[in-house]
DNA sequence: AAGTGGTCTAGACCACTAT
DNA sequence: TAGTGGTCTAGACCACTTC
């Protein structure tokens, strides 16, 4: 077992970097030449402290930007850990294409089976409701909506929660507004309801997730969220639906495939 | 002007919930309800340990979490603010559309003066390189590369650099390796050495910067980065380029029209 | 019981900004 | 000079995990 002191070397007391910078940067340096990897314990503060000879909130405030990084995470009566990466979930830009959709089975369901993971969805609840601003200027100023809340999870881990809304002029009185709408999902009722669908827009954004993000998605410190604003068009130009999906960034890689055209 | 009670409303000191997270509510709904809007200055310090009679370590904690959702930022003599949006640059997914590339204009250049900003390039540098496993991978292993880097910046703020990475044999002795490689750009001058472009995949992520790029891209804490990685092909195929491009996640929305197939 | 991180106090001195 | 945030100390008590 290499010495502290080989692994995370002495302060600069000449350096006018702050001595819990220092720090940071040495456990940090460490990391990255893979003297603690993914899942491994750091030292534990008391160890922090009599090596560097500082005090704890000194300690404690490198680790904290560690955190802030994502580099580790923190449990409590147990030690701080080299965070490990989860499995990353990736959205081809494919992923609503029809063909997919005609064999009946949600899309996660599908993705997360191939990809050898748990696939559950909870919490879905079905709503009629006035929308919000922005939703409401998308879908073309409906007075009420139908709302389809759910959240995904893989191997018990959430992932993503997401909000379907839909004009409820359109929506009322359909499979849509069940909670099971039926194989091939809301998508395949459009169409069944009259509503090719013709293409959809798609908006990512990145952004620190709320304190209610942070609860429902179960997420770590210094872990992002990436909240992406979908909104389906009908052959005749109007938007059918709008989907709001706030994915836990370290679980995810979006893909796309553009033509050169 | 109101009194800090009515503003921040009292601890509650039945609650299980620690004081210093209290404290951190308190300052989020008052933001989020308005009392303190964009740019505004928080009460101090001093005036916040007063107010809850509690320690300055515990009012801090309590701001880093306002710092940490990217809700405040702290400036050093002055006050701590509520933090102001920057203005969003919107990337569109035919921005590399070949009817753009022929006006013979950057890309960066005419969408920043059409949204009304200054648009800057620095710190370019043209270099040949040996590639990193996963650049080498996307490229076909070539046993070197061509990076171009460069920073962008509006209106003085950076907001996102980038290195494009090409297979040596390929773009050596050419216009792609000149500082300016003319009208159009690189994909401009991949054509006309025959290489027809075909198509663009595009990967991304989101995560927390690295100091590395906290500094360049001169980030406020609470500011996630999204990373794109782009490989162009060519009409056989080939991928002729990959674009590793890190952007400030508070200045980008992008934006993805997908055929619904 | 021992070790870990979580919360909190009551100071101190410093660096930066405003006036 | 006064007010602000930035850094740091040397404790204290608590809650959680492991044994």
């Amino acid at each position: 077992m290499p010495s502290l002191t080989s692994v995370l070397g002495v302060l600069d007391p000449t350096s006018d970097r702050a001595v819990f910078r220092q720090i940071a940067d040495a456990l940090r340096e460490a990391i990255d030449k893979g003297r603690f990897r993914e899942g491994d314990k750091l030292p534990s503060e008391t160890e922090l402290v009599e090596h560097f000879a500082v005090s704890r909130m000194t300690v404690r405030n490198s680790l904290s930007i560690l955190q802030q990084e994502g580099l580790v995470v923190s449990e409590h009566g147990k030690g701080v850990f080299v965070r490990p990466r989860p499995p990353v979930r990736r959205l081809a830009s494919d992923r609503f294409a029809r063909r997919h959709r005609d064999q009946g089975k949600a899309a996660f369901t599908v993705e997360a089976e191939a990809a050898g993971s748990r696939p559950e969805v909870d919490g879905l609840e079905v709503k009629e409701e006035r929308p919000s601003p922005d939703i409401s200027a998308r879908l073309g100023s409906p007075r009420k909506v139908l709302a389809r809340r759910r959240r995904y999870l893989l191997d018990g881990h959430p992932v993503e929660f997401a909000t379907s809304y839909l004009p409820l002029d359109l929506a009322r009185n359909t499979p849509i507004a069940q909670p099971n709408p039926g194989p091939g999902g809301i998508y395949a009722r459009l169409e069944e309801l009259g509503h090719r669908l013709d293409h959809f827009d798609e908006e990512i954004r990145a952004r620190m997730p709320s304190p209610a993000e942070v609860r429902t998605l179960q997420l770590a410190s210094g872990v992002p969220v990436i909240s992406l604003i979908r909104t389906a068009f009908d052959s005749e130009g109007r938007a059918v639906e709008v989907c709001d999906t706030v994915m836990a960034a370290d679980a995810y890689v979006l893909a796309y495939q553009l033509p050169a055209t």
